[in-house]
DNA sequence: CGTCAGGTAGCCA
DNA sequence: TGGCTACCTGAC
């Protein structure tokens, strides 16, 4: 399968901190999403999709990497450094469910073992999928996860309860929470126990496409503080949108990229 | 040893 | 509303 992806970098955007479940290998990335799975590579303007699950579609994949969006708007010196180095970066259209968890345990965390706590939240929980000769797990639906051994040796220190709260939820209601809007989708999203502004914030990005939601973290709250002199982060969302405008978020996400990237 | 990582809950004023 | 602090874990 061959995709035409003009102006588009997949290698930022996979590696950019958004996503969680991939690997690379020497053909490309493997990466898996909910119950889809694929291998892809990029040359030049194109995606090269050398193996995948049978519900991958062209239109599904372009819809997933955003590749109809276009890059947001310097507004300074430093964000144009940001949207220099990240060319080519999308923010992409995440399942509501495999973000929730995946930024439940984000949280006092690094993304290396994020991404260890996720690929093995799926691995203990999920069903396997094939992918070419590689096999990768589908993600667990809500409910499939359990207290026991299997939730343990995934070692998710104290963010285990809040997966299996989480575990609990409806996946409808949390669907409906797309036609709320970012204030309401926002305290809807609180009111799961151990989501906080931070990850509420980083859902309706990533998986709700509410363009204005800014995710501060300590790195974005490094960046507004020293590049734009906002100290207080409960200062900083509004701060934000000031600054950069309705695609606060989008922003946020090539400035938590570069910043990352330098460091 | 201490610090840090895509923070949050619980508690207090 | 705002300012503490403890928190699983592993890397450095």
């Amino acid at each position: 399968m061959r995709i035409p992806a003009s102006n588009f970098s997949l290698a930022h955007t996979i590696e950019s901190g958004q996503l969680f479940r991939y690997e690379r290998k020497p053909e490309g990335y493997l990466l898996a999403h909910r119950d889809k799975a694929f291998l892809v590579s990029q040359q030049g303007d194109e995606l090269l999709v050398h193996a995948a699950t049978p519900n991958v579609s062209k239109e599904w994949l372009s819809w997933f990497f955003a590749l109809d969006a276009t890059p947001p708007a310097a507004v300074d010196e430093y964000s144009a450094q940001a949207l220099a180095f990240c060319g080519g970066m999308r923010i992409c259209r995440q399942d509501p469910w495999e973000c929730l968890i995946g930024f439940l345990c984000s949280q006092n965390n690094n993304i290396v073992r994020i991404r260890a706590l996720m690929s093995g939240i799926a691995r203990n929980f999920g069903k396997p999928l094939r992918v070419g000769k590689y096999t990768v797990y589908a993600f667990p639906e809500p409910g499939d996860l359990r207290a026991g051994r299997a939730l343990d040796e995934i070692r998710a220190g104290y963010r285990a309860k809040y997966l299996l709260g989480a575990n609990s939820i409806n996946e409808s209601w949390l669907r409906s929470l797309g036609s709320l809007s970012h204030e309401d989708a926002r305290a809807a999203l609180q009111s799961i126990h151990g989501v906080g502004p931070k990850v509420a914030d980083c859902i309706l990005l990533f998986a709700y496409g509410h363009r204005n939601a800014f995710p501060v973290d300590t790195w974005v709250a490094q960046i507004m503080q020293e590049q734009y002199g906002v100290h207080k982060r409960v200062h900083m969302q509004r701060k934000a949108v000031e600054l950069f405008g309705s695609d606060a978020g989008i922003l946020q996400q090539y400035l938590f990229h570069y910043k990352r990237s330098m460091q």
